[in-house]
DNA sequence: CGGTCAGTTGACGGAAATCAAAAAATGTGG
DNA sequence: CCACATTTTTTGATTTCCGTCAACTGACCG
């Protein structure tokens, strides 16, 4: 019934367990993601009891998928390291790129309308993921208050993501779709405690191109127009913020007609 | 413009209470809409008690807002009749339309992240809502299994929608956007059990064109080519599709370079 | 070394934005 | 109900941004 590539779930060749197992069995408690992907005042009990639903995942290569648009609703995962992309195909074969998510945010949620994914999750390049099986988890929820509002809060974080994605596809010009979505990732970047001025993209120009509504060939020369302009610095995926106010000028005057030269 | 107008919350009137309040009165038990709000096996006690936490709400005018950006969460609400639309606006008051809401469909979800609404919620012409304090409403779906599985089910409707909403923005052509809209319009009338050839526009082009990220005139130009080719018959706000094959196939076969009948 | 793939750059045409104004619909007061 | 004012929608002319086609560069890899 599968396509090509199997799922995670269906893979655990020997082989791959060298890596390091004492690495994955770290607890939610000594987490650094912890704050995101559980920062509400969750005691040490309850930690405990979330920890042991935790599966841990080893270390997926790129490409490999979590789910895919069909499947049937069984976890929740939280990106750990490394970063995923969804992707919604139609049946004449168009894809169009919903969301990247780094580590700390979640994903699976686009199954609980119908219990099934709407969407194929798939990782941009080896990553790593803790996966709660959601019925364990909406269970345990719904003993423990602060929990059951934990969840709906990351859920509600998840519906932030789509209404900005929204916003940035409302903009006309390709310029401030780009502008707004290196500042979408320098922030998230910033959350996770790293630079926010070294923009390190996960992914091809294609998907950030399906992602924006763009042509691969804009992204590649309004990041080069951009470069131009100083803003940034491109190398290849490779992008340093290097006039962070005029970026925030971009995303913000949005419709700044000068573009400098003149 | 409407940044001066009461929210629904500060009106009430008295002159505006000799509206029909055993209209307002009528249970959940009876609403025709129940089915969409709450789909899933609640038993007649467990209805009840939801029914004693709605509070009915007289009519919103045209242009009244049931919440607004930076507002508390404070409650969820159900379109019941007429239609809203849901509005982001950034600092420079520059507006994008995120959703439009009928009957049967919830709003105020873009609360659950930080606790504030992401946006405005205003009522597109003369309407109504079921108003469900959301504290409530969490803690009953604490203790009631169906419904707490139902909540999150119908927060993943919303979250789906805002995926076809992406999908839509992702499409290159006008004509693919506008046709799809229409589509998705006339299947959630059918699911209210309206006629699904007879669209009746809520809004009007300036929303359209936000909500398509298209400017008005190319709303209004897109919807007459489309009259053109005998796919719909346009009178102002009232649209009739008369050949819903061609329009599937402009929203299915997408890419369909001819427009002309083939 | 050639082969593939990801990204960049250039030229060009077309689809949609913009500017502008008429036409239709809606509302208002007499 | 009509005349008038305002808004909404349509239509037309022009511009421009971006998508498409194409060729080129550089990186990676066996």
């Amino acid at each position: 019934m599968q396509r090509d590539l199997p799922t995670a779930h269906e893979m655990s060749t020997p082989a791959s367990n060298v890596v390091d197992l004492a690495s994955l069995r770290r607890s939610c408690a000594s987490c650094t993601l912890q704050q995101l992907c559980l920062p509400s005042t969750v005691d040490a009990e309850d930690l405990a009891r979330i920890d042991s639903m935790v599966k841990k995942r080893r270390p997926l290569r790129r490409g490999e998928l979590l789910y895919r648009q069909g499947d049937p609703m069984q976890s929740l995962f939280v990106a750990r390291e490394g970063a995923f992309k969804t992707v919604a195909l139609s049946k004449e074969g168009e894809s169009q790129i919903l969301g990247f998510h780094i580590p700390g945010e979640l994903l699976g949620f686009d199954a609980l309308g119908s219990g099934e994914h709407q969407c194929d999750a798939e990782a941009l390049g080896t990553a790593e993921v803790c996966e709660v099986p959601f019925e364990q988890l909406e269970e345990f929820a719904a003993q423990v208050p602060s929990l059951r509002r934990q969840l709906l809060r990351v859920i509600g974080r998840s519906m932030d993501r789509d209404q900005a994605h929204v916003e940035m596809l409302g903009r006309r010009h390709a310029t401030e779709r780009v502008a707004l979505f290196l500042h979408s990732l320098s922030e998230r970047y910033r959350a996770l405690g790293r630079r926010p001025e070294q923009v390190d993209l996960p992914m091809g120009r294609e998907d950030i191109g399906s992602y924006l509504g763009l042509a691969i060939e804009t992204v590649s020369r309004t990041l080069g127009k951009l470069q131009e302009d100083g803003v940034i610095s491109v190398h290849g995926r490779r992008v340093q913020i290097t006039d962070c106010a005029a970026l925030d000028r971009l995303v913000h005057g949005g419709d700044e007609r000068r573009t400098d030269h003149g």
